[in-house]
DNA sequence: TTGTAAGCGTTATCAG
DNA sequence: CTGATAACGCTTACAA
């Protein structure tokens, strides 16, 4: 591999005219020694040290997300952004799957500033009062005292800024909607006791109900996945009790209450709605009503202060994006049942 | 930042100690100056920096892995794959979004060189002849020579081993189960011309339905996600064009079938079947018949004899894993019908 | 068992 | 405008 010097000898100039030339240096290079560098460069085929760069300007053009699992398209899409930001800034980003395990978190914590990152972005939401998330915040303290920008796209019990949204209300807005659609016995299935996001979808669903005079029915503390949302619809139907709307925690636990509801022969929405929060891809190809979670937003906001620099100094402590509600075919509305037959003739694309 | 002087100072030592205390050097070192030196460390909250050390040693516990878009679950297992397979072995995970766009892939390629990458997997199919295939290919073969492991999981005009499956069998081997079936009239729908991997799957289909003496019917070119598995079954309809069994070219196009019969009110699988390849996890839940891909493995794999240092050498030219039918509700066999209603009553988990 | 010193490939300071 | 040269933080012969 042809280094600096080996281009700077070719070039017949010094190691310090041939950094000044490759880079774009705000330092004078004259034109033909400009020329003589470039042609040496290229013709040794010369690939500048990344590595010998970041340790002697002190920073890596490194971005680190840390999300629970990448296979959940939540986090995808978080990665997505933040990829996309950081490759038109010249940065790689580096993708750690921790489980929501705060020791994983820390660990990966850890490699990232031993890389000198410049940045690390936080995904997933935390348990509250979770084994390790102490360590967790001393570390991420020392992380931020050294010079990296640590951003949370969730509410966690890290001192960093968070760029996020407000989980409560997006729960709260969702069930205000059916409600005002006429909607009475609605349910909210899947969750984790302990996981922020969840919890505060959850509040913001049985503060709705109650303005509302309603009953909350919430089957918390069964999981995130189809798996979830369909093992709650199942006991709701076994015990004998059929809500006219059920809500599912995210995308996944809808889709399962979804196929639950359709395995068992009740028809979506005119015997029960579904509604959802998130709107990943899938809830398009379910036609769930969702509320659309600002995810890309602020996952790309997060990455464009650390590439910019600024960093979470730049952050208010809490900065929340706005969501925004998405009428589908699996609550009854006017309209949806004749925009259904008109798509399956053809006459709509799928994301009508 | 303490640095490896500051721990030797503190613990009265040479940095030549301090080093070899504190990586597990098989150099001998008292046990008395041990204990002191990772006090010293402990107490300076002493960071390794990864960037010196990769410096020196001339190689960095990074992968690479290139793909079309994170956002797809086929790319996020791949990536979890090589994530926990580099974890596990102290390896961190640099993912990189290409769009399926070689000049994107050689931009990438070129960042991951200048890191010094252990080794870079290239995780989607290439079109053929595509514009800039051939730098790439320049690019790998430097980067090759230079050191770097460079492996791909599916077939491409790249001079790396390839770790996969073997597209054509999964295609022809998923018809020939359909036409065991009983199916007759079955169409192929979605895939991208010039795609290794779309095209292989669907010569395999072509292949076996030749082989039966019977009729293909393929609507190429038309996309790989969801939409284009949509639009291709509307147009059969429209066309008065009745399969009895559709096979989408991946999960997602074959959900996309799904929805197109289902909202015509067609019946799956009593009125048509439809059978997909991937088994992603979007397949489990719609209860899809697909055939399993080996794609984890393949991932891990890839990833493993990077950390193992063997890398590309130590591989085959080509080394094929084997796909696996799995047979579930979207296609009509004896038992169907009974384990769906089975599985409405809560009597099975949704993954039996 | 420990220390010395020569790099690894850059950037940046300070003279020319 | 150009050139020495000292870092950056670490590993590793080679000595002691």
């Amino acid at each position: 591999m042809a280094s600096l010097v080996d281009v700077a000898l070719r070039a017949g100039v010094s190691v310090a005219t041939a950094s000044r030339t490759l880079n774009r240096s705000t330092h004078p290079v004259s034109a033909a020694t400009r020329r003589r560098v470039e042609d040496a460069a290229r013709e040794l085929g010369y690939r500048p040290s990344s590595l010998a760069q970041a340790l002697v300007t002190r920073m890596n053009r490194v971005i680190g997300v840390i999300v629970g699992d990448i296979v959940d398209p939540y986090f995808a899409e978080v990665v997505r952004a933040v990829e996309d930001s950081a490759r038109g800034a010249g940065y790689l980003t580096i993708v750690c799957n921790a489980d929501r395990n705060p020791a994983q978190e820390s660990a990966h914590l850890g490699m990232l500033r031993n890389y000198q990152a410049a940045g690390v972005i936080f995904a997933g939401s935390g348990f509250a009062g979770d084994d390790g998330g102490d360590e967790l915040a001393q570390l991420v303290a020392q992380a931020t005292e050294q010079g990296m920008h640590v951003i949370s796209l969730a509410r966690r019990d890290l001192p960093v800024p968070l760029v996020g949204y407000d989980n409560h209300a997006v729960g709260r807005d969702l069930t205000v909607h059916l409600i005002s659609s006429g909607y009475r016995r609605i349910a909210f299935v899947g969750g984790l006791t302990g996981l922020y996001g969840s919890m505060l979808r959850r509040e913001g669903y049985e503060r709705a109900m109650a303005e509302a005079g309603l009953e909350s029915s919430a089957t918390d503390d069964v999981g995130m996945d189809h798996e979830a949302g369909h093992a709650a619809t199942v006991g709701m139907l076994v015990a004998g009790q059929r809500p006219d709307a059920i809500i599912g925690v995210n995308d996944e636990a809808a889709i399962g209450a979804l196929m639950a509801l359709e395995r068992a022969g009740i028809e979506v929405p005119r015997e029960v709605a579904v509604a959802s929060i998130g709107d990943t891809p899938p809830a398009r190809f379910f036609e769930l009503t969702t509320v659309r979670l600002p995810l890309y937003e602020t996952a790309a906001m997060a990455a464009g202060t650390i590439v910019a620099g600024t960093g979470a100094s730049a952050l208010a402590s809490e900065t929340l994006l706005a969501h925004r509600l998405i009428e589908r075919a699996t609550t009854a509305r006017a309209g949806n049942a004749r925009r259904r037959a008109r798509r399956a003739r053809g006459e709509l694309a799928a994301s009508d």
